[in-house]
DNA sequence: AATTAATTTAAACAAGTGTTGAATTAATTT
DNA sequence: AAATTAATTCAACACTTGTTTAAATTAATT
């Protein structure tokens, strides 16, 4: 096992590390160089603009994550052929390497999912990587919630999966202000806590429209 | 009624639009002062530091969405006296005040909720803000959906209170891209469709932490 | 061992950063 | 009307920004 690491992963975990913190404006390439030990030169050469360094960043993960949430939800769907999976099992193959990885990930995949947080409120970062990998994953999903929810709305059950999804970014992002809220309660870090009421949560919350509304016209 | 507005909110409004869209570190003084049509000597006279102006955006509508959620709760609660306010009612008083704004406020408001949801983010900028006037709201919040379930347990309700905070991030900061998986279906600006689907969400969601599990210790 | 390729260094570039001070104009008070 | 305060302008400051260039060094290949 190589402990010694190349000198472009030292640059793309320390600008991981530093783009969750402050973004990536906030951010200069000399401060990246900096906390990678590294000349600031070297960050043009081995990845070109400061925008693909960001890209380089996001990829690297990416595909590891997608193809965990893929694979678990075929698994999942597999499993109950040929009935429809049942909803929570869906909802948890969708949550679960998500909780997983930032549970037991190390910080380079905290400073991650902090940086996914971002880029829902800056389309013009993360673009390409969302719609490359996370939207055919939104997809999948949806269309399983449909298939063992086949009364609801198609409409309604789109609009449910944003709410997941921001109540998944927001939890995730680790960086949010636990505040003078919790009062003790929350002996944070306890991210499987958090798992065990995210998904009977979002469960319910989807279940509330298995049934059409009494059209009345 | 003065079509004339002063140096001030000229100021304030151009720092929150481009904040809005690029963040407090990917907006220079002298953008805000540009789209201001002013001198950018004028923001430091009148407000100090660049954090002074993100801290003045903040302030100028918080206190007038903050008054108006507080009062919607209590009137909820007053409403339903003596019994405890029903949940969705609680909910609504919680988000409705933002659904109008973001609806029917104008392109300011809009601005304003994609900042909130960058701080969510980046606490070391909108920390005074959110701790003074959100936290108190939250806790008022928190305490009525107690009330209205007493069976639950306190935890849980934090938790869920943090998952509606994501939804409702998210939903409102307006930046989130609505993607292929629409397929046109969300013939978006209607928030309203919104609303009405994210109560119905986010109480079930609640509900569904109603009476303490079976402890089967 | 010689040659080529890849990587690292150090210096520099023009442009942009937040902020300040003195001079000038506008508004308000005496 | 004069005097005083407030608001605005312009120029400049020291510094940081992303990026490039050319030379020096290391690694890989012949």
């Amino acid at each position: 096992m190589t402990n010694k690491k190349n000198t472009k992963d030292l640059i793309l975990d320390a600008a991981e590390k530093l783009f969750a913190v402050r973004g990536f404006y906030g951010v200069s390439i000399r401060q990246i160089t900096a906390e990678a030990d590294v000349d600031p030169a070297l960050a043009s050469y081995h990845f070109g603009k400061k925008n693909d360094i960001f890209d380089a960043v996001m990829l690297r993960r990416a595909e590891i994550l997608n193809r965990e949430r893929i694979q678990m939800l075929d698994d999942c769907i597999r499993r109950a052929q040929p009935n429809p999976a049942p909803l929570h099992e869906i909802i948890d193959a969708f949550t679960h390497a998500l909780l997983n990885r930032s549970n037991k990930g190390g910080t380079g995949w905290k400073s991650y999912f902090a940086i996914i947080a971002q880029i829902n409120n800056h389309p013009e970062l993360g673009g390409v990587i969302m719609t490359q990998y996370f939207d055919p994953l939104a997809k999948k999903f949806l269309d399983a919630i449909h298939a063992t929810m086949p009364a609801a709305e198609k409409e309604d059950l789109f609009w449910c999966y944003h709410f997941l999804s921001g109540a998944l970014t927001l939890t995730f992002s680790g960086t949010e202000r636990i505040s003078n809220l919790s009062d003790g309660l929350c002996q944070s870090s306890n991210l499987d806590a958090v798992h065990e009421r995210l998904v009977p949560f979002i469960t319910a919350g989807f279940e509330a429209f298995k049934q059409q509304p009494n059209k009345t016209p």
